[in-house]
DNA sequence: TTTTATTTGCCTGCAGCAACCAATGGCTTC
DNA sequence: GAAGCCATTGGTTGCTGCAGGCAAATAAAA
């Protein structure tokens, strides 16, 4: 158990964190404002999906990923198909525009972190990646995990069959 | 130097990070919304200051400060008096319930990182923490070093050309 | 007059919630 | 078995709030 002020230290870092991802935007020159930007890349990552699979992976609520994802099919870089299988659902897939506008942000990302960081070791960057990985685990960061949000009034005579 | 594929996945975890601080700032009942929870640590940890001194500390625009400040100030937690050496500064100093709150925000705090990172070690929060502290330096920061913000409007990039 | 410290106005981006639409699925009813 | 209802699910849109930046304005040095 650490102490009240190696937690209060961390919490400083957080929050003066956003100076960090800001300057990591403001050198990027992709016409992607961030948001776009993650979606190009977890749809380049795992290929095809869904708009609630998306969001699941940026960690966001739908709506706001249904914005992202608008942006970005306005720009072309990914098209939205209705899933044959389910008329309500809309598949995702890079077009080619995309790949390219994707394959430039990773290009242009990877340039910056390698002067950025030019004095950091493989294993510090990492360290790093995978303790922040490891903090999303401990805040277990699910936009509606804790919320209940009005699905649930009174009403709720809870059918339970199942 | 690592490799481009460890650099993407240190970016997605900086897209991702936003997620755990909002699901911090979620979780902490304190009535102040982010910005005024860090002019309040800023200044209990470093004492009276002028608006410029928090800016930098913030690593924010003087206009953010200005009004993260203005908004700590209508709540009564802190202060702004004119520096009597420099009618134009202002000195801001926490208030006796500006005390108090950042106590009650500091409990909480530990309190919820406690619970989130029961299975942290302390040297691994430290780590997280000192690594998170170099990021910022090596990404200098600082919210007008390398902006250049219309001192000169032009293309002034030069990224001096290693 | 020119600088310097701070404030204010305006604009952008990101995020959530609630309301809404459309397609589904499960059931009942004819 | 087809048709009709109803709760659920996937997604979109309107509205709100927070955070941040830039530019113009103000006020007090220098």
């Amino acid at each position: 158990m650490a102490e009240k002020a190696q937690y209060e230290e961390l919490v400083r870092q957080f929050s003066a964190f956003g100076a960090v991802k800001r300057e990591l935007g403001r050198i990027m020159p992709a016409e992607c404002p961030g948001g776009s930007a993650a979606v190009l890349t977890l749809l380049g990552r795992h290929g095809d999906m869904r708009m609630s699979k998306l969001a699941e992976l940026l960690a966001v609520d739908m709506s706001v990923t249904s914005r992202h994802v608008a942006h970005v099919v306005d720009r072309g870089w990914i098209e939205r198909s209705p899933d044959p299988a389910d008329k309500r659902s809309r598949i995702l897939r890079l077009t080619p525009a995309g790949h390219t506008q994707l394959d430039e942000l990773s290009r242009r990302t990877t340039e910056v972190l390698a002067e950025r960081l030019s004095d950091w070791t493989d294993g510090e960057v990492g360290q790093l990646t995978s303790l922040m990985a490891r903090l999303r685990e401990s805040f277990d960061c699910r936009p509606g995990t804790r919320a209940a949000p009005a699905a649930f009034d009174q009403t709720t005579r809870t059918p339970a069959s199942t």
